[in-house]
RNA sequence: CGGGGAUUGGCGCAGUGGUAGCGCGCUCGCUUUGGGAGCGAGAGGUCGUGAGUUCAAAUCUCACAUCCCCGACCA
């Protein structure tokens, strides 16, 4: 891509009163845009990130076996009057309920349960045709009485929902480990450090569900963990405070502010009890299904990323997710040997496979360029400059000394990273 | 929804009663080119909305809207 062609343009000044870091940085990045509160375009750079968070995600989902589909965002009232939760206090309080122009009464979409509950009661009746396991990349929509903290709480956003069914506890459970263990194999791809944490179910469940925690300063959670093993809670159902005693080691707890990345729910037979979905076991009697659903909100990573990863200048995204491998840097483009060297390794990079970004501008100082690479905070600043002579100067985002290499030393630790 | 702050050109801001300004950005020209350049010339605003006070309102009063922050609530 070609920095001209980019849209839209860096921003020199943060919009006034943003204050957290993603904010600031994704909106002067120009990677996204804010429409209201609570709602924003992927423009797309942001975009882009988003992708390739949601590749990810795709990958470790398909390989626990699950099938990627598409629901609806509207939905009927009748449907969630089968679970119930129509009417439920907190859930009117965050859905948009409303009539259409007929006087029918519909929602958007705030999770899917209901509605893969109905497809199961549709397509399920047998134990012959369990387990399910179903997801979507799709917009959800939480009337939030607070919109806030950039694009970490929107009333809109994308959500990577999975819902499996099983004919049991233990089949479910299985399942719902082997789900637990691809979460963290995502966020170990995506590059951010995460707690599996102990919470409360909210809107889904009474019981305790798991909530995948970044460890972030500027978090609105808080979490208290062992530093010793792997118990972690959230604040919500933590009955202690910094410097106990583990309850399951007897190590040191720590209360950390944290992101909340990711949950799973272990949801039981409740909804198929409340929804009268049910399959027929070998002996030919009615049985429940045993269900759960598993969110990751792949804007909200991007905007945890930031939060976790950036310096005074800009933002240093880790290399799985950024937008492009390489940020190409052309100085003194007005000579036209340089140019000319700028473009043939911008295309070679390309046929090479290498996602490049290059700054073409020819009108630009090169204080300006250095300062929008440094803000967008692709993992590799390439330069072609007269100083470069006949090799490139390379520098990575996250470090301060540069190195000077051939192209094919350059492609060498680009495919080795 | 409670508390606080804000709203003036695309963005960031100044302007405490007398007919609106700065910086950045944008357009044109010239000069510049290793850390957000220089000079010159331009374009761009019924000052969030509505009502009120006043000879006169961006400025004072009231109401409303929107945005940001704190709280309650939450992927």
């Amino acid at each position: 891509m070609k920095y001209l062609d980019l849209f839209p343009k860096t921003i020199k000044q943060a919009p006034a009163g943003a204050e957290s870091t993603n904010h600031r940085l994704l909106v002067r990045g120009g990677f996204i845009d804010q429409l209201m509160a609570g709602s924003w375009t992927l423009l797309p750079l942001g975009y882009k990130v988003v992708s390739k968070i949601v590749q990810i995600i795709r990958e470790e989902m398909d390989a626990t076996g699950a099938q990627e589909m598409l629901m609806p965002l509207l939905h009927p009232k009748e449907v969630w009057e089968r679970s119930g939760r129509w009417n439920k206090t907190d859930v009117k309080e965050i859905m948009y309920q409303f009539e259409d122009i007929r006087g029918r009464e519909v929602g958007l979409a705030i999770t899917h349960e209901e509605i893969v509950m109905d497809l199961l009661g549709k397509h399920v009746s047998s134990y012959k045709d369990l387990p399910v396991k179903v997801y979507h990349f799709s917009t959800k929509f939480r009337n939030e009485l607070r919109a806030r903290s950039g694009i970490l709480r929107g009333r809109e956003f994308m959500m990577k929902d999975l819902y499996s069914a099983h004919v049991s506890e233990e089949e479910l459970f299985k399942y719902y480990e082997e789900v637990k263990q691809a979460y963290l194999k995502i966020f170990q791809r995506i590059g951010l450090e995460v707690r599996v944490v102990e919470a409360s179910g909210g809107i889904f469940t009474d019981k305790y569900t798991h909530e995948f925690q970044a460890l972030v300063e500027s978090g609105e959670d808080i979490i208290y963990y062992c530093q010793s093993c792997d118990f972690a809670r959230n604040k919500e159902i933590f009955n202690g405070k910094e410097g106990d005693k583990c309850p399951q080691c007897r190590g040191v707890i720590k209360a950390a502010n944290s992101i909340e990345v990711g949950n799973i729910f272990p949801l039981g037979t409740k909804y198929s009890k409340d929804m009268k979905v049910f399959y027929k076991d070998e002996k030919g009697q009615d049985k429940p299904i045993w269900f759960a659903s598993y969110g990751i909100g792949p804007t909200r990573v991007m905007g945890a990323l930031v939060e976790v990863f950036h310096d005074e200048k800009g933002i240093i995204w880790p290399e799985s997710v950024a937008p492009y491998q390489v940020h190409l840097v052309g100085l003194d483009l007005s000579e036209t040997q340089i140019r000319i060297k700028a473009e043939d390794i911008y295309n070679r990079l390309q046929t090479a496979g290498v996602e490049v970004l290059y700054d073409d501008r020819a009108d630009v100082t090169a204080g300006e360029k250095f300062a929008d690479a440094d803000l967008l905070g692709v993992p590799y600043r390439v330069v072609v400059s007269k100083k470069t002579e006949d090799k490139l100067e390379v520098k990575k985002r996250n470090r301060a000394e540069v190195e000077f290499l051939s192209y094919d030393e350059l492609l060498g630790k680009l495919k080795t990273t």
